[in-house]
DNA sequence: CTCCAGGTTCCGG
DNA sequence: CCGGAACATGGA
């Protein structure tokens, strides 16, 4: 890879390392001294050095946008409940911002994330970029955009099964059709409130409750939507229903969204990913035996 | 080899 | 409303 002169913007209380890494987004790779990947159909390269974000000349605009440098962090901040795991779970990510991803390829991946660690989905996003993208050059080196669903829609489901995706390919293709045909209208779920939005998303093949809540959160800039996964449900009942009667998933649901405030899922994806990095292995073994062991 | 992963859907209490 | 099971695949 050749890079040319690169242009920069300044960024404040950002780190481009834990927004790329945390698991909102699955198709940048490292390069150079930063990072490789495309926004919507754009090529572009972002190296981060101490404020200033790099990026490619002509791409700055797209860029701030993208990665979200004009949300308030300290406002965002000051909003998150003051106990003891939100407040590491903050120190520990400092700078990490929820990006804005373009609808279809955010919700496609999220489809395809059921089951699956974050390294896997990774996987699977660039193969079904790779075999039905468009292809991209940039410096010598080729990316793939998301395929849109119109191409999706066409491809049989054998073809995308070969990329390694299993049952989800019948999700994403059903999904893909239905958008493709006009059942479901992203942009007009744009339009929605957080409920409605989510219901709307919620008529598509692979897609309940938390892949809805993270197409609206990574995906329609919803910040309070709050996605409760296994990791997320882990944090909630060992340290915020800790010693309690086992929670239903109706409990942590009403609790995440009154507890954490106006941006829970910015709140829930620091708790998401300062857990999954944190808490050693050993920890999930005793959770396991823990969990396992009949009530005495 | 066994266990589990940013779940959804369907089915029987 | 709630708990269980099936669903594919690969990394630990």
């Amino acid at each position: 890879m050749t890079l040319g002169k690169l242009a920069a913007l300044p960024a404040r209380e950002f780190s481009l390392e834990m927004t790329l890494t945390c698991g909102q987004v699955f198709h940048w790779v490292r390069a150079e001294a930063g990072w490789l990947g495309l926004i919507g159909d754009r090529a572009v390269y972002v190296e981060q050095k101490g404020e200033t974000l790099s990026c490619t000349p002509g791409a700055e605009e797209c860029v701030a946008n993208y990665f979200a440098l004009d949300h308030p962090l300290e406002e965002i901040y000051a909003t998150f409940p003051s106990d003891p795991a939100m407040q590491q779970a903050l120190h520990f990510c400092r700078g990490m911002r929820i990006i804005r991803q373009p609808a279809w390829e955010c919700l496609a991946t999220f489809i395809t994330s059921s089951m699956k660690q974050v390294a896997h989905i990774m996987q699977m996003s660039h193969a079904i970029r790779r075999r039905f993208g468009e292809r991209v050059e940039y410096a010598g080196d080729a990316l793939f955009t998301y395929p849109t669903p119109a191409r999706l829609a066409v491809v049989s489901e054998e073809a995308l099964r070969a990329c390694s995706i299993g049952y989800r390919a019948k999700n994403l293709l059903g999904s893909a059709r239905m958008i493709a045909a006009g059942e479901v209208d992203l942009a007009h779920v744009a339009t929605l409130d957080d409920e409605a939005a989510r219901a709307e998303l919620c008529r598509l093949p692979g897609v309940g409750e938390k892949v809805a809540n993270c197409a609206l959160l990574f995906g329609f800039e919803r910040k309070r939507a709050f996605p409760i996964d296994v990791w997320i449900e882990r944090v909630l009942r060992e340290i915020y229903f800790a010693r309690k009667r086992r929670p239903t998933t109706r409990r942590l649901r009403e609790f995440s969204q009154t507890y954490f405030g106006e941006n829970s899922g910015y709140a829930q994806q620091y708790l998401f990913h300062h857990a999954r990095l944190t808490w050693p292995k050993a920890r999930q073994r005793a959770r396991k035996r823990q969990s396992s062991r009949p009530p005495c």
